[in-house]
DNA sequence: TTCCGTTGCGCG
DNA sequence: AAAGCGCGCAACGGAA
């Protein structure tokens, strides 16, 4: 039994205002997107609407503007409020959205059913449609969050709060202490070209205005601007500002887009939930008598690398502890050195070491080698590719094959070598997407399942209240504390069977409950 | 005035 | 230590 609705996004806010929490659902947008993009027609309108249309050989209404903030066309959003309206009213279009969203659903089953991986794709879409359940649910609970807490945090790193408009106090300083710094030359330390020219009027040459490239320069205005930098970005863009906006009650409310990322990653539309500075963490507090469960997948994508490949040398090590490690062997004992060829094969770098690292790696570990090879070379060559449920890439734009077409085109060479690495780390990324988007369906019934003592759907439940790719966290009443962490060791390993099948690669997430987001343990191995 | 590309940095 | 991939957001500054 599950919902058939146009879109999550759009009919289950509505519904959890109204107190109902829906189990199941599929997502016919979500899904349509899907398709259109193993079709290779990314860009094309997957709105309800649109896939009405085009089944009947109509005109597609032309797509809502990104930029408007509204994301879907006004035609669903016509057919979504006839689909809700009460029964007892008229409703004109209600049969013409029912025939529609029937007929559609129907052609969906049919097209899923014509693919390579029939079975894979539904899951996917299946798990897509769990995702925007999860999304719609953890932007209505929102995060626990201190606003005391966040205002002290603020206030000892910048001042106390200015008014709106001015700059803290500390930035003031440093901003006066910048201009003193280039003699007194008056200099808007938020303006990248005027730093430029500043620092060329003494004498000193840079490429830019990077804190990279300020560590490596003498001039004693350098270390005072990486500091205004680190602090001018926390006020900017989590200050008291984002505070107003984003956090009521006790509760960050982000919105989250799912597969608003090509490789299947969620996407946000506000709040920037998936960009919080590691410092604020200290505001994510449990409420009284809760606790928080913090689960994080350790070193998914290398551990997704050798689940995909079938290589068995490196499947072996992705079935014990620490896959770095593991592999360290085959690196003359260096963890480091493992690590730095992984992260090379993964992302298609070969500067410094890496490339004999990766030498390294293709002589031990051939098919896990090979297999982002193959896929850096079907991005070269303007091939598509997929990640392991069969989620595509984009094909590549009109200007990249023209760009490309000849080899004396200036920069043809860097386009190829740049698709090739985008295609290298999709099928990676985007099939770590595909299990984390799988562990999230599997894990959003076991919470349920646990019940509550105000019942299942009550104020008591255990529930989720963030997800950052590969990382969960879920708020529970202490007591729910150890059946939580089992419920998300036991959705762990069911993603794992369910995307990969048999093999040896475990999936370990490591859990930390802590009252407070920032005492759970970093990320990152030693 | 608004719009948009660039710069820079936060997260995975 | 940095690098290779994927994003969102804010500020700047020139264009419209």
């Amino acid at each position: 039994m599950r919902w058939v609705w146009p879109s999550a996004a759009w009919c289950y806010p509505d519904l959890l205002s109204a107190g109902v929490r829906v189990a199941r659902c599929h997502d016919i947008a979500l899904v349509e997107a899907l398709l259109l993009g193993r079709d290779g027609r990314h860009g094309e309108t997957a709105t309800l609407a649109a896939a009405w249309a085009r089944l009947r050989g109509e005109r597609v209404p032309r797509q809502a503007a990104a930029a408007s903030g509204a994301p879907q066309a006004a035609a669903l959003r016509v057919a979504q409020q006839a689909l809700f309206q009460p029964a007892e009213t008229e409703w004109p279009e209600g049969d013409i959205v029912l025939d529609a969203l029937a007929a559609v659903y129907a052609d969906q089953l049919v097209r899923m059913a014509t693919g390579d991986a029939p079975a894979r794709l539904r899951l996917l879409a299946a798990a897509e449609s769990a995702g925007a359940l999860a999304a719609a649910e953890m932007s209505f609970d929102g995060l626990p969050w201190r606003p005391e807490v966040h205002d002290e945090l603020l206030a000892g790193l910048l001042g106390p709060r200015p008014a709106r408009g001015e700059r803290p106090s500390r930035l003031a300083g440093l901003a006066e202490q910048i201009t003193a710094a280039f003699g007194g030359r008056p200099v808007n330390p938020d303006s990248p070209s005027q730093l430029v020219r500043a620092f060329a009027a003494d004498g000193v040459s840079v490429s830019s205005t990077r804190s990279e490239v300020l560590r490596g320069i003498d001039h004693p205005a350098a270390p005072l601007l990486l500091q205004y930098k680190e602090l001018a970005r926390l006020h900017a863009a989590h200050g008291w500002a984002w505070l107003d906006s984003w956090v009521t009650a006790g509760r960050f409310h982000p919105e989250y887009v799912v597969g608003g990322v090509v490789s299947g990653r969620w996407a946000t539309n506000g709040g920037g939930a998936l960009q919080i500075p590691r410092v604020l963490r200290r505001a994510v507090v449990a409420d009284p008598g809760w606790t928080l469960v913090v689960g994080d997948a350790a070193q998914l994508e290398p551990r997704v690398l050798a689940a995909l490949a079938g290589d068995r040398a490196f499947a072996q090590a992705a079935a014990a502890g620490d896959l770095y490690s593991e592999l360290a062997g085959a690196f003359g004992g260096d963890r480091g050195k493992a690590k730095v060829a992984l992260l090379s094969a993964m992302y298609g770098g070969a500067g410094g070491e890496a490339g004999q690292l990766l030498a390294v790696l293709r002589r031990r570990f051939p098919d896990a080698a090979g297999y982002v090879e193959a896929a850096a070379r079907a991005g070269e060559e303007g091939r598509v590719v997929r990640s392991v449920l069969g989620r595509t890439c984009p094909p590549p734009s009109a200007a990249w094959r023209l760009a490309t077409a000849s080899a004396t085109e200036p920069g043809a060479a860097r386009s190829v070598r740049a698709r090739g690495r985008f295609t290298r780390n999709f099928v990676v990324q985007a099939s770590a997407a595909d299990w984390a988007l799988v562990l999230i369906a599997c894990l959003r019934p076991r919470l349920t399942a646990l019940g509550a003592p105000t019942g299942p759907s009550g104020p008591g439940r255990a529930h989720l209240v963030f997800f950052q790719h590969d990382e969960v966290i879920v708020h529970c009443r202490e007591e729910l504390a150890e059946p939580v962490v089992a419920a998300i060791g036991s959705a762990a390993r069911e993603a794992g069977r369910l995307v990969f099948g048999s093999t040896p690669v475990r999936f370990p997430v490591t859990t930390a409950v802590v009252s407070c987001y920032a005492d759970a343990k970093a990320r990152g191995g030693p």
